[in-house]
DNA sequence: AATTCGCCCTGTCGGC
DNA sequence: TGCCGACAGGGCGAAT
């Protein structure tokens, strides 16, 4: 699914579409999109110049002469950018013994279920299988204040950490640390993959009770997150199904996760065999040798503090 | 007030 | 080969 390292990938794609204006706009799925009826949207968009790409928590934000438009992908969502006269490519979805692959620009399809045509030629899509992603019409600049965003936690890539931790950590909370980092109110834009790699790379167990969580592992959580949510932003992001980047190519980083999607295959460090359960309503892979439960084995700990740095 | 649960949705995959 | 149930899960709103 898209998190923070995909939709920043998205967002750094869409460079393009920057100062073009919007020519017309074509929507689908009425259900997919909030805040205004879709001739109503199309009217509005018609002629408003795209004045930045911006991203906040797993939220692209395109901000307009007068409005912002709003996307979030759910699961199965992907925004491209087609050049003027790029052809439509077919192989964008293309299942090869199990495997998706391809590259190219996606075509107009039933699961295209908007088209923003550029004064320029260019055009962007959105595409969304499993029609979990959602488009949000912001009427004026302030989109910080619309309700789904305005409740969001902070940027973890922006934060310094230990003030973060001093101010915002829950210490009485009786949730799983896993429930915290996936809580888009504490940090915005950690999703499932990115909250058991994290969990991995700092050596806690994912059903360890927030209050439990000593200090120094809070710090080392934080780092880790950072350092995890940073090699997925250089890999250009983790596909395994429908994420694509802008130009319908992959991310390069699902073979670099040590635990995510790796259940029942041997822990990358330890060879010990990774274990697959659900914790806080999510498929979850952790190493139950590296991830202790109870804070007895030191090992974990120490190696995370090393791989951190 | 804090936390969990049910639901939305459809392509893919394993089992029979 | 083909059918079918299980599974994937972000976030909202209801229930506890």
């Amino acid at each position: 699914m898209p998190e923070l390292p995909e939709v920043e990938t998205i967002r750094r794609g869409l460079k393009p579409i920057v100062g073009r204006r919007i020519q017309s706009a074509e929507f689908g799925l009425p259900r997919l999109i909030l805040g205004a009826k879709a001739a109503e949207l199309t009217r509005r968009l018609q002629g408003q110049l795209i004045k930045a790409v911006l991203r906040r928590g797993k939220y692209l934000i395109l901000e307009l002469d007068k409005d912002s438009l709003v996307f979030h992908l759910g699961m199965t969502g992907q925004l491209t950018f087609a050049p003027a006269h790029a052809k439509e490519d077919t192989r964008f979805l293309r299942t090869v013994t199990g495997l998706q692959k391809a590259v190219g620009v996606h075509p107009v399809d039933a699961h295209t279920h908007a088209i923003l045509h550029l004064d320029n030629g260019g055009r962007m899509q959105f595409r969304d299988p499993r029609t979990f992603g959602k488009i949000l019409f912001i009427a004026g600049e302030d989109w910080k204040s619309h309700p789904r965003l305005s409740k969001l936690g902070d940027e973890p890539l922006d934060l310094k950490i230990e003030s973060f931790l001093a101010k915002n950590y829950p210490s009485d909370s009786k949730r799983s640390i896993k429930a915290l980092l996936l809580d888009q109110s504490f940090l915005a834009g950690v999703g499932n993959i990115y909250a058991d790699e994290a969990l991995f790379l700092s050596g806690i167990h994912p059903k360890k009770l927030v209050s439990s969580v000593k200090p120094a592992e809070r710090t080392c959580l934080l780092e880790a997150v950072k350092t995890v949510l940073r090699d997925g932003i250089r890999n250009q992001g983790t596909t395994f199904s429908d994420y694509r980047k802008p130009d319908g190519s992959s991310g390069k980083n699902f073979e670099r996760l040590k635990v995510y999607g790796r259940g029942g295959q041997p822990c990358r460090d330890c060879k010990t065999v990774l274990i697959k359960t659900v914790i806080a309503q999510r498929g979850t892979v952790f190493c139950p040798e590296c991830q202790p439960l109870s804070a007895g084995k030191k090992r974990a700990i120490s190696k995370t503090v090393d791989k951190v740095h």
